[in-house]
DNA sequence: TATGAATGAGCTTTCATTCAT
DNA sequence: AATGAATGAAAGCTCATTCAT
């Protein structure tokens, strides 16, 4: 009985897992007006019924694919782990990281894209989203800390404001990707370029935060 | 009859941009699949039936909409003129400028934020987009050809990258405004910190560019 | 031009003349949330969409409804003429009559039963339909004070009281008929009963009204 | 086990209970159409599944509350006590009880109004209720034949007629309550209007069945 | 050049009901 | 006796677009 009712229990999961990923997708792909409940219940092994039971409507349906995919960047940020490393060498670890969770994750940058379009109105209607805890930027804070206090770095820099250069930095290759490539015939992508905006970045970062 | 010819031209042309004008707010503010024709045609003092008869569907409309718009930008940045001033002055001053303008065209920066959430496909189908000069990036590249030539900015630097580090900085401030407001409490667009982002741009370009 | 302008107008009017004809038929028939839209339309010349187009949904095209159909009850006791006939025949015809009109009717005692079931609440959204003008009351008001004033009828008589008690008489036979049937086996319709019905009917008014 | 079985039929038994004066409720306030399966489980503290297993479908439902409804108001009407009471007393004490009844069971008149809607099919279904003796009316037969008999009443009263009469009169006052204040702006269950409607009633039978 | 009327296709959502245990 | 998960069918409604003049 136990057995069965957790596979019923596990199988729900499973349906609800299911559809969050394909609605995902979807969401990233053609935006929260772009996107098809029909399309997204086609690609699923379940009906489009399954969906509304599940998650209520579209916009609930929609929220629930921000509040996992803000979860999952969470997580990931979570196993940053610089600490053993001197400031300077932290920091631009901790900038190359986040140059690589970026890069893996174009459709999370997608989701906020999108979510930006919507005036992150969505994210207001989450009781999950709106005052979440952000570990990379606690990680930020404590390099500063640690090397403002051996001298190395800058006082008065803002922890916020070095996270937001590498946020715009790492967001904008992923996001502009199209337009920049349509004008400029570049292509902010280019695995071929990959190390060399890494690289830049770690420089901007550190010239930014090295005291002179 | 030429008399009334020509001034009924006048009133198509002011009926086109009219629509046009309506259309670029709408698609800015919904987006490309938010916007409603419908609602841009009620926005405007002619019928919807207009819009099709100028525009011939919402695709051509929402093209027509952003060759406008960069369009626009293009002349503005035609009218950059740092030639006079040194080559660190120059690139200061370009970038406080290109600062400037993305502050005061947030919904051109909607507008391309849209257009990347389509993968470009409208600039792609656009004659009169893709491949369009830049002055800015012109100007840029003659900043840092000085810069090297008196020896005061260091080889081997790309201009499209100095480009793509202004325009990511610029650019994140308004795109990303809201989902940063939501997470961090914090308006990159907030005046009072106007000035400490304007001025936090320069420094990192010049840092950037300068020879050590 | 003018001429085929005004068949276009005639012809749009005639739609929606049919469509209310249709929809009033099945509202009457079903009720508000047994109608069905896609029913209304399929018994229409044209389609679900014109539906929406000329009455925005089945919330106002119900309204609409109940709108014409007052409308009509109003337009057909507009005719009442009785005021040439003394106090006494004027009340047993104006009862009479009335009674005349439900029978005819049984639509719209099911469009005001229906109504009463959703507390009058679509009435209360109606600017046409909230405080609308009366015949037959006025001219049983009248009514009573030419029988009061010749010492036939009892002073202090409510000309709403009376009203009640003829249509509560008269609707009561049309809109309870069904289980009337169910339980007694009776149908008040039935129109070898009519005659009595309808004298009884005088009989209790004049009764009421009386001077004793 | 004897002890739990019963238990768990007194169990039963109060589910069922709870679902049919739930269902009630939401079948009088909503009408058989408006009213969702899903609320009045909601409402409910079992689960939709119950319902289904106690009563079969919505409809099953739906005619098992109309049962129950019409059973209570014959149980109240046995009560009715006005043999010891000479005809004439007889006679306005059984109106004005039936008054107290019909606006002590709002509920009640609210079903058989939407059961009308239905014309009665669902009635018409129940072995129940087609053909059920009716209290009030055998109680009103006797007084009519007291009355005669003492020759104080007229010959040829139809009790059912004066039974009609007396329901045509209460029902209308709560049945037809919105509409009727909606355009009149007059409440008819308004308390301070409530002796007179009552002695009006009585008055009207009265003058009816009195021999002249 | 201009336009009010019309529309097919497809959208999101809801409903009573049943399956599987 | 009891139940959480699942569902087919259909509901109300909206969309960009075109017809007819």
């Amino acid at each position: 009985m136990v057995a069965e009712s957790s596979a019923l229990t596990r199988d729900a999961e499973r349906t609800r897992a299911e559809i969050l990923a394909v609605a995902t997708r979807e969401f990233a792909d053609k935006g929260y007006d772009g996107a098809r409940v029909d399309e997204i219940a086609a690609k699923t092994s379940t009906t489009k019924r399954m969906l509304y039971y599940y998650f209520g409507n579209k916009e609930k349906l929609y929220i629930a694919v921000l509040e996992q995919a803000y979860a999952g960047i969470r997580a990931l940020e979570q196993t940053l782990d610089v600490e053993h490393l001197d400031p300077a060498e932290a920091m631009r670890k901790l900038a190359e990281l986040t140059f690589d969770h970026h890069e893996a994750h174009p459709d999370f940058i997608r989701l906020v894209t999108i979510e930006n379009i919507h005036r992150a109105e969505h994210i207001a209607r989450s009781a999950a989203l709106s005052g979440l805890a952000n570990p990379a930027l606690e990680v930020l804070t404590r390099i500063l800390a640690r090397g403002r206090a051996d001298g190395r770095f800058r006082a008065g820099i803002d922890p916020l404001d070095v996270h937001m250069m590498i946020s715009a930095f790492c967001v904008f290759r992923t996001a502009n990707r199209h337009t920049w490539h349509a004008i400029f015939q570049r292509d902010m992508l280019d695995p071929k370029r990959r190390k060399h905006y890494r690289t830049m970045l770690g420089d901007l970062v550190l010239e930014y935060v090295t005291a002179r």
